[in-house]
DNA sequence: GCAATTTACGCAAACGGTTGCGTAAAATAG
DNA sequence: CTATTTTACGCAACCGTTTGCGTAAATTGC
């Protein structure tokens, strides 16, 4: 059990008849102690197993080297890709990480946030909700001194750090691509029209195609609520059209697994009646038969490092007195659209 | 930006002219103090908009709210469906997460366990690097009073609290189904001899083949060092037999799908000439056109859900002067194959 | 009207360490 | 040998909150 309280500077000092300041002083080797002191010091502390409680001590710098991280869902193979690269982030700058996932669930959030106050982490790293459109409870940390940035999923403002994913180089290469090709009928699945997500893709999609002085066709554009049914019936109502799109671009990878699964129920054969192109790039394709011949990636390892560096740097300045303050991190990544034509 | 200091006691106790003291009792509505202070304090706590500093508390009464979970990596879907397990248990009590990837390196094991130590968890959660079989960097918490309870790859021995998962179930389910349906000769593609999986997965491979009163075939078992070419190596050679296993055992679903991409390169088809029964039940079968007949289930969410809730039990007993100890927790829960085959 | 009780609050220690400042003793200078 | 500097350490405050104990004032009892 071992339930005999663990040894402390005053313990030492008693030890030695000093003051509890000579010993931590001695233990920091301060020139102002004297040698031999300094070395029975260190002679006890060996003896007693003596280690700071760094507990005390990030008390009294009033830090706690730990980090908050809040993102919807871990289960999500690009948040768990984010959370290493915050991890590893963190690892480099000796700090710790802690998680909260948000479920998608504003409420959560700001429960998160309210929590991650209290222990006061030292900066916060953030993808929003789907729910999300205030952020007064991100504005409230100002008052504890908690930076935060946001990364990939981002608030719609000009005051805040961010890094997001710009998803037009992608989408851009996916169409030059397809056109590249001899497709001419190109259509889009695209989500709920809740989702900050779905209208970012149709004005990509407006913009690529007319980039490419392609015709835009209401017909071949449909959405999913991205239930499995929905996303079945999504497709299916393109395939039934009188002149079916050729290629189609298609909200995210899981809407497109189900989209190829309608396909092949069809009869049909991907790649060859019908071409695909989606988003988030999970890594699955290297092992599918029927793969798009791209699928758009965004970088969540990268995006959440990047986030994570400048959150350390803007913690480490403020730690400096009279330091200038840094300028808003408000940075893009391009997206690029990974190949999988040749694995056709 | 608003660096002034936050609203503290002390000076909600100087606006007031009472004692710190006095004020703490006050917000807790103590009934030592008068209606009025009461009120007064309220009010002006209020007006700052005072909150406490919990770190503060935390500090004297030796906790964190906190426990730290160590696991190898998070981008096996396994550890991070655990790690939403722990999350969710912790939420439930009150608790926040702190992360360390051990990315199966037991340098990097120790640091973390080092680092956790330092911040003073309340408890720790740990899944094992593939390298561990010393354990002093886990006995050395006990000195912290911090509890540790392990999940799925726990240690050898007696002494320690942990869930893991029993593959015997998972592979009777598998080897009586294979029976069931007709098969006779049913190989293995093993791991690398290193790890205790690949020595647990042929025991238990023995085990089932004995209780079905079917032959042992050294040929008819082969191993990869879980590299790609290395798995294709694997099930070509088993393919490359005068009397080919007509199913196999598969390591994990990794191996799995270099498998089932090699079988298709043979010409072959999946479920047809050859079969395969796996381990993980990773999310993507449902995706796939060519499966396993079932994938065995080991439940991460369940195991690191028990393992969490068990380590909040000894965490709050520690926490109540006099109650008894608790009993060791050596929980093991049945795996469960996972029917594919209706979906072939 | 005086003793006993209750009310309402303050003091100080505690958690575990750090640090500015003060000072006695020792060393050096002249 | 005295004046000055240096050496080596202790005191006390501090971080923000809690809590056991002590006590003056107010209230009650008789």
């Amino acid at each position: 059990m071992s339930n005999n309280k663990l040894p402390t500077i005053k313990e030492i000092a008693k030890r030695l008849n000093v003051s509890a300041s000579t010993v931590s002083r001695a233990l920091h080797d301060h020139p102002s102690i004297g040698l031999v002191t300094t070395m029975r010091v260190h002679k006890v502390a060996k003896e007693l197993g003596y280690e700071a409680n760094k507990m005390a001590i990030y008390f009294k710098e009033r830090k706690t080297y730990t980090i908050g991280v809040i993102i919807p869902d871990l289960s999500e193979p690009f948040f768990s890709a984010a959370l290493t690269g915050v991890e590893d982030a963190a690892e480099a700058s000796n700090y710790n990480v802690i998680i909260g996932q948000s479920l998608d669930n504003f409420e959560r959030e700001k429960k998160i946030v309210e929590n991650m106050k209290d222990h006061r982490v030292d900066g916060v790293l953030v993808s929003l909700t789907k729910e999300t459109s205030t952020y007064e409870h991100f504005d409230s940390l100002k008052k504890y001194n908690i930076p935060v940035v946001f990364f990939d999923r981002v608030p719609n403002r000009k005051d805040i750090n961010y890094v997001a994913c710009n998803l037009v180089s992608g989408m851009l290469q996916a169409i030059t691509k397809l056109v590249g090709i001899g497709h001419s009928r190109i259509g889009l699945i695209n989500g709920p029209a809740k989702l900050a997500a779905t209208l970012q893709r149709l004005e990509i999609y407006f913009r690529c195609l007319k980039e490419n002085n392609l015709p835009m066709d209401q017909d071949i554009i449909v959405s999913t609520t991205l239930a499995k049914a929905d996303n079945k019936k999504a497709i299916d109502k393109l395939l039934s059209l009188d002149e079916p799109p050729t290629a189609v671009i298609v909200f995210n990878d899981y809407v497109l697994l189900d989209c190829i699964a309608a396909v092949k129920a069809a009869g049909l054969v991907v790649n060859k009646d019908i071409s695909f192109i989606s988003f988030a790039n999970l890594p699955i394709w290297e092992y599918m038969d029927s793969v798009p011949l791209g699928s758009i990636e965004q970088f969540a390892n990268k995006q959440s490092s990047m986030a994570a560096e400048f959150l350390f740097q803007m913690i480490n300045n403020a730690n400096k007195p009279n330091s200038p303050e840094l300028p808003l991190l408000q940075h893009i990544i391009d997206s690029e659209m990974i190949d999988y034509s040749s694995a056709k």
